[in-house]
DNA sequence: ATGCATGAGAT
DNA sequence: TCTCATGCATA
């Protein structure tokens, strides 16, 4: 069941966002400085990689008579249906179809098996989602939020509620939530929405009735990924009074039997998703093991061997960073 | 539930 | 150009 989805209000983007003061980063993220160990060679262990990729496809037994399987759909952006565009369409389609140019120098010779090794279970670490680099991780998924001031300081109004700041020290003045609070915050969320027979895309496009200020609307995928936690830290800290305001409202509201307005709904989609095939997947998972921030040449020259736009070689490894840092069961717990 | 993408702001 | 917060499209 997930049939329904209307949203499209948003407005929360600059709010949202920290601002321009002081009034967060009490603690960086961690600096990531790793795969720099291989900045010498790495060249070769990305022909290395590709070639581990290769044949990992191969022990797999399920090569593909040809490679070039890329199955990007171009997405062909509809600007909005007449009636409400309340979309900030304006895209200016940044995607320029680059054609690619066949002059790469990557030399892939795989020599022999001496690297190997390390590159394979680097390799395996990765690619069985295990803890990406603690020497990464530890700090930065702990403390650290304060993070979209508006929002707490409409949040703190609206509610007097607090939530839990009895700490010995406090960090600055923020609610000190640890990573277990929220996973109980979002346990206890999704268990009350599904109660009140709400779903996630609702929960969603409600958030905009709430009326606080910077907040707008949310997406199916935002409530989703909240709800199990995979958002970033900083993010989960953010998003949960916003949420937790919503829940309340609409418990209220369930008790009175008002029901909420729904909004409307009523949305055109019209894009297509480019779709990376697995062997592809497999080789920049390959190469993310050993380097998960190529340079812009690396990726060019990624994305020519596996013939895929430079770009969205460029946004797979963003994303696949983003996943790296994402919450979850991150360190400490 | 998740993959690929956009955009604003930080570097 | 990267990071981060988010979203559309899709499995």
């Amino acid at each position: 069941m997930m049939a329904m989805n209307g949203k499209q209000h948003f407005s929360m983007h600059p709010a949202l966002h920290p601002g321009s003061e002081g009034m967060r980063r009490v603690c960086l993220p961690a600096p990531q400085l790793q795969g720099n160990i291989f900045s010498g060679f790495d060249e070769s262990l990305l022909a290395r990689a590709e070639a581990l990729a290769a044949a990992d496809i191969a022990s797999h037994g399920k090569s593909h008579p040809f490679k070039t399987d890329v199955t990007y759909h171009t997405m062909s952006s509809v600007p909005c249906t007449s009636s409400s565009s309340t979309v900030p369409i304006s895209h200016p389609s940044s995607n320029l179809p680059s054609h690619h140019h066949h002059h790469h120098h990557l030399s892939h010779q795989t020599l022999e098996g001496d690297l190997l090794d390390h590159i394979s279970s680097s390799l395996s670490v990765s690619g069985m989602g295990a803890p990406p680099d603690p020497s990464v991780m530890t700090t930065q998924a702990h403390q650290h939020h304060l993070q979209m001031g508006h929002l707490h300081q409409a949040m703190a109004m609206g509610h007097p509620h607090t939530l839990s700041v009895h700490n010995g020290m406090a960090c600055v003045n923020d609610v000190e939530s640890d990573p277990r609070e929220l996973e109980a915050f979002a346990e206890r969320f999704k268990q009350r929405r599904i109660k009140l027979g709400v779903t996630q895309a609702d929960v969603g496009s409600a958030l905009a009735n709430l009326k606080i200020p910077g907040v707008g609307s949310l997406s199916q995928s935002t409530i989703c990924r909240f709800e199990s936690l995979t958002l970033s830290h900083n993010n989960m800290i953010a998003l949960k009074p916003v949420l937790q305001a919503w829940l309340e409202e609409a418990e209220a509201a369930y008790r009175e039997k008002n029901g909420k307005p729904e909004l409307f709904n009523g949305n055109e989609r019209k894009r297509k998703r480019t779709s990376i095939a697995a062997p592809e997947k497999r080789s920049l998972e390959a190469y993310f093991a050993i380097q998960p921030r190529p340079s812009s040449e690396k990726i060019a020259a990624i994305a020519e061997k596996l013939d895929l736009k430079k770009n969205v070689v460029r946004v797979w490894f963003c994303n696949q960073r983003q996943k790296q840092k994402r919450m979850k069961y991150s360190a400490v717990h």
